[in-house]
DNA sequence: TTCGCGTTTACGGGAACCCGTATTTCAGTA
DNA sequence: TACTGAAATACGGGTTCCCGTAAACGCGAA
């Protein structure tokens, strides 16, 4: 098994929970806990440089905000830095994020190992997980298998991101027009929006924009 | 200290820390701990019968929905249920929810306790919380405190909500104009509905329909 | 160049919205 | 009973949304 792992989660149930059960279940010597980004990349770093590095890290990907100023503010930032540089480190994400589009990034882009959804099993999964990678396996939650297998996986574009933000923001199709065109976006006619809304109620089975703007809410995307 | 704590709490790797916390920090007992808030419905009751009821009990209040069909979906209804049934039962809420609404509706209407966030200091904040509850006394988070305590709020009806609700489920103002008239609800008109939302508008700064959901879902209300 | 095809833009009509004003309803009171 | 004020309803117009159709544009391939 592993010997030394790092482990990166702000909330601190979380974090106490998944640390004892990789010490107590799987007899891992040595688990640093760290509830910043930041202090995780120094904290791989220094150990680096000690010549006792970490074996396996195990990530969350969204970081609550507080006082403490932040160069890594996200689990995405701390893990493509960490590849930039890279560094020859098995990375597990364990997240409540089961949007399709960011697993695939990550499983496919980051060169990610094991991918646990913070389900029901969550801990049970992420024990799984750490086995698997430690045998040079992968991983993957059964709902994000499933997510990444189904069909349900739509490109939603940053353009459509952004017009469903300026819905919320109260903006009239017709402003937004006027907006894109201003700052020569293009599409930017009218009618063009209304096309592309279209398509975004289609996809999110909605009758009309209030409908709309409520379910992008719901899924997280504005 | 308590001696028979429930903990509802669907990730297992919270309800993991939770409970190991209990026992290990603050010596509790017997810590029972639930995924499913009909399963902690079903276990209060069962205790009261045997003549060995809980003394407390710790949930979340947003479920992961998975195959089980529910009947209590939600700690919300949960609490609820167990408020109008009259069961005298210290309740703490530990949850990521910092929507004011939702913490001043719980901490107000149904006697809740304490209100943990999840946070950084999550867990400490619920040892403390544990401790103050036994003590007979309540318990906020520091951030809870300066949310509830910061502004104070309008008054939104339940009305009010159903209105929000109807308009984010793709309902046209016609049609719940249409729906309320046959349920008897009163008032009924369009331009009934049309000036309270004009009002609710007003309360949360939006230009339209389509702001005034989107702000509303940003605010907890639905 | 010309053709074909997809994208962007243009336009029109009906539905839903927004907003002001006017009328009706209804409970409380003299 | 009649009066009163607040709430509920009704109505009209201007704007925006919604949806279909059609024309203009862009860009490779023949």
């Amino acid at each position: 098994m592993f010997k030394k792992v790092l482990v990166v989660e702000d909330l601190d149930t979380v974090g106490y929970g998944i640390s004892t059960m990789l010490e107590k279940d799987l007899g891992v010597k040595e688990v640093v806990l760290t509830q910043y980004c930041d202090d995780a990349y120094l904290k791989i770093q220094a150990a680096l440089f000690k010549n006792a590095p970490f074996d396996l890290l195990i990530t969350d990907l969204s970081f609550q905000r507080d006082h403490r100023p932040l160069t890594i503010d996200s689990g995405k930032s701390l893990i493509e830095k960490i590849r930039t540089k890279n560094l020859e480190l098995p990375i597990i994400i364990c997240s409540v994020e089961e949007k399709p589009d960011t697993v695939t990034r990550f499983t496919k882009k980051n060169k990610v190992s094991a991918y646990v959804l913070k389900g029901r099993d969550g801990l049970k999964d992420l024990k799984n997980a750490v086995k698997a990678v430690f045998q040079g396996k992968g991983f993957l939650s059964d709902k994000i298998e499933r997510l990444t297998h189904g069909k349900n996986f739509f490109e939603i574009e940053d353009y459509d991101i952004s017009l469903l933000a300026y819905l919320s923001n109260g903006f009239t199709q017709d402003q937004i027009s006027n907006l894109l065109s201003n700052k020569g976006v293009s599409p930017s006619s009218l009618s063009s929006i209304e096309k592309r809304l279209n398509r975004l109620k289609d996809v999110f089975q909605a009758n009309n924009n209030v409908q709309l703007v409520a379910n992008a809410k719901d899924l997280g995307l504005i």
